[in-house]
DNA sequence: TTGTATTTCAAACAGGTGTTTGATACGCTT
DNA sequence: AAGCGTATCAAACACCTGTTTGAAATACAA
C-alpha cells in the first residue's frame, strides 16, 4: 500500500535524507550504502530494496526544487540586474555553503562537476543547462546585446568559477585557515565581493568590443 | 647499484610517467595500480616494490618544479603588474588545460583541492602556500596598498576560482558543448577573458574603501 | 484469527582493491 | 663460470565494495 506513513515510507524518507548527507560530505564514489544505512537505521539490503541500486539512490536524492525556485523568484524580484546578480550569488552561495541551511543536492551537483556519476547527465539537464540558461539571461541584461555569445558564456563562467572556488577548494582553505568557518555574514560578504567584482568585470568586458 | 639507466631507475621513471597521467585522469582514488602498471608495461608488484605503496608514488609524482619555475620566471619579468597578471593566468591554464603541454602534477592538484587524500598536506604546503603568497603579492601591485587583507584575499580566490572552473567543470562543459576542445589558441582567449575581467574587479574592489 | 503481500534482516556472494609472498630471472662483480 | 644482490613475476591474500538471497517479521485485509 502506498501511504506516505507506512513503515516503507519512513525508511524511504530516511535513507534519502542520509544519503543526501552522505554523498554530499563524502561524494558519490567514497560513500557506502553501508554508512548511508547506517545512518538511517536501515538495514544493507534495504537500498537495492527500495531503490533498484545505489545509482538509483543518488537518482532520488537529487532534488533541484529550491534552486528552480530560486530562479524563479529572483526573475520575478523587481530590481535592477546588477541587484538580481547579487541575490541570485548570495542564494546560491547559501546553497553551496551554508551549513544549515543548504542544500545538499546543490553540494552533490558541485561534487559531479569534477566527478562524474551516471546521474552527471540528469544534473545537467534538470539543474546545470536551466541555470546556464537563467544566468545568461541575467549577464546580458547588464552587459547589454551587444556582448558577444562567446564573451557572454566566459562571463558567466568567471561568475560560476568564482562561486565554486569556495566549495571546491574547501578543504585547502580550511588548512591554510584552520580557524575558517562560514557563518550566514561571511557567506553574505562573500557573495557582495563576487557580485562587485563581477559586475565591474561585465561592465569593462561589454564596453571593451560591443556597442554596450 | 644506483644508476640513471639502470633497469630499476628505467621502470621506476616508466611507473611515475604512467601514474601521473592516470591520476590526473581519473583521481587518486578511482586510479587503479594495475592501470598504471598496465600502462607502465610492469607488474603489479613494481609500486609496493619501488615506492612503498599508492600513497608514496602520488607522493612521488608530485613536481611541482615546474608551477615554481613559472612563478619565478613571471617575478623577474620587467612589465607592469597587471601585464604579469595576464601572463600567469596565461601560464596556468596551460599548465591546467593543455593537453599537450600542460602539467599533470597541476591538475592533479586541482584535483585534490576538493578530495583531499594523504598527499594533500604536502600540496598546499610546497604548491598551494606558495602560490597564494605569490598572487597575494602580484594582486596587491594592482590593488595598491589600501587594500584590505580580507578583500585581497576575495580577490585571489575570485582569479584561482574562475581559472579552475575550466578544469573542474570540464566533464559538464563537455556535456554541454559536445564539440568543445581546449586548443592553445582558445586557452590564450580564455586567459585574456579572465585577466581583463579580473583587473577590473580588484580595481573596482580597491577603489571603493581604501586610499587605492 | 487467518492469509497474503510487503518489508526487514543476517548472511553470503561476486567482483575489485592495495598489498604481500616466494620463486625466478637478471645484471654485475669476482 | 660462480656467486650475490637486485628486480620481476604469477599467484595469492586480506579487505572492502554493491548486491542478492531466503528466511523471519510485520502490516493489513478478509
Amino acid at each position: 500500500m502506498i501511504e506516505a506513513n507506512s513503515a516503507s515510507e519512513q525508511t524511504r524518507t530516511r535513507l534519502l535524507e542520509a544519503a543526501r548527507e552522505v554523498f554530499s560530505q563524502h561524494g558519490f564514489q567514497s560513500a557506502t550504502v553501508r554508512e548511508i544505512c547506517r545512518r538511517a537505521d536501515a538495514n544493507v539490503a534495504a537500498v537495492s530494496y527500495h531503490f533498484g541500486s545505489k545509482d538509483g539512490l543518488l537518482a532520488e536524492a537529487l532534488n533541484f526544487a529550491p534552486l528552480k525556485a530560486m530562479q524563479l523568484a529572483n526573475i520575478q524580484t523587481v530590481a535592477s540586474p546588477e541587484m538580481r546578480l547579487h541575490l541570485f550569488i548570495r542564494d546560491f552561495m547559501l546553497m553551496l555553503l551554508d551549513e544549515t541551511n543548504g542544500s545538499p543536492p546543490c553540494r552533490i551537483m558541485a561534487r559531479e562537476l569534477a566527478d562524474p556519476t551516471p546521474a552527471l547527465d540528469k544534473i545537467v539537464r534538470e539543474a546545470i543547462a536551466p541555470l546556464h540558461e537563467f544566468l545568461g539571461k541575467l549577464v546580458r541584461e547588464i552587459a547589454g546585446d551587444g556582448i558577444a555569445e562567446a564573451e557572454l558564456r566566459r562571463c558567466m563562467y568567471s561568475i560560476l568559477g568564482q562561486c565554486l572556488y569556495y566549495r571546491h577548494s574547501h578543504p585547502v582553505l580550511q588548512r591554510l585557515h584552520p580557524k575558517l568557518r562560514y557563518s550566514r555574514k561571511k557567506i553574505e560578504a562573500i557573495a557582495a565581493h563576487i557580485a562587485d567584482f563581477s559586475v565591474a568585470g561585465i561592465r569593462h568586458i561589454s564596453g571593451k568590443t560591443g556597442a554596450g
